[in-house]
DNA sequence: CACAAATTGAAATTCAATATCAATATTACA
DNA sequence: TGTAATATTGATATTGAATTTCAATTTGTG
């Protein structure tokens, strides 16, 4: 269930619409203001904290656990993806269109993250897919190691 | 710094005592019991919980942090890596040894695990860490999606 | 409108990860 | 070998992100 590729913003919503229809959920004021904070968050991978600091700023009196909560559903409906860079705090991303989904590179010297656009791992995770009878939705590819700056500063 | 093919065991060892040695740290009766188990564990990818479960019942004395604190340990040394499937708990397992990496295929309906064998992650990394001016010392590849149970039970 | 059901926000709880600290073990070195 | 210096251990306490609880509020349905 990839979304195509034309279609930013309203078929996200068009989506998120569709799944609180389907839940028997309901949509709300909280929903929606997280919503458009999310999708239009300039960094990547944004924690809970971060999106409730921001939001805070224009919504006082939105709450943590709200945040929480609705990430989490933007996860199920699989508009959003977690990912764990190993510093005990999930954070969380928009999920990338199909030819746009990008990947990792993690500096474990000094926990730098480069992102790189991604050629041919959806073919190599097709054939991966077939393989294995299973219906790949997603996937997360990091790398690990030194960038530039933190290699020439090691020993050994 | 990828570990030779060859030779499991006593290689690793030896890593381990060389970076103790390095770092001016110190070889303890805990320390040897904790690499036996954890590089003799027959599941992928333990929780400290489970692996100082194991341990306690040969040896009861010993402690969860110093477990907690061992597998760290070999995470610095190179000796492991840490994973995270998203249920909250750190797992650990042995790095691998060149040409014998694996990666995971996980289901988000059931949580099922399938491991399988990379043919083209490595060379594809070469190139990807050349551009980006990167020393990649090891990868996780992760697809998302659903088994073949799972797909069947599903509405949409 | 009125009822049923979901959501919210604040606060409490949970639980893995990590820190603390006195007792003990290991290493370095005289 | 013995002793001082230092790292480690294990029990416990603490931290902090994630999650739950619950009364008040909001939303969808008829």
């Amino acid at each position: 269930m990839l979304l195509s590729k034309a279609t930013p913003k309203s078929e996200r919503k068009k989506a998120l619409d569709e799944y609180i229809l389907k839940k028997r959920l309901k949509s709300t004021k909280q929903r929606d203001i997280i919503f458009d904070e999310f999708f239009n968050y300039p960094g990547q991978h944004v924690t809970v904290e971060e999106l409730y600091e921001k939001l805070k700023k224009q919504n006082p009196k939105i709450g943590y656990a709200t945040v929480y909560r609705t990430l989490k559903l933007f996860k199920e409906c699989g508009l959003a993806f977690e990912r764990n860079f190993g510093d005990g705090r999930a954070r969380y991303e928009p999920v990338k269109f199909e030819g746009e989904h990008h990947d990792h590179l993690i500096c474990i010297g000094c926990g730098r993250i480069i992102e790189f656009a991604n050629l041919r791992i959806e073919q190599y995770s097709r054939g991966v897919a077939k393989l294995n009878d299973f219906e790949v939705l997603n996937h997360k590819l990091e790398l690990y190691g030194y960038c530039s700056s933190c290699t020439r500063g090691r020993d050994k």
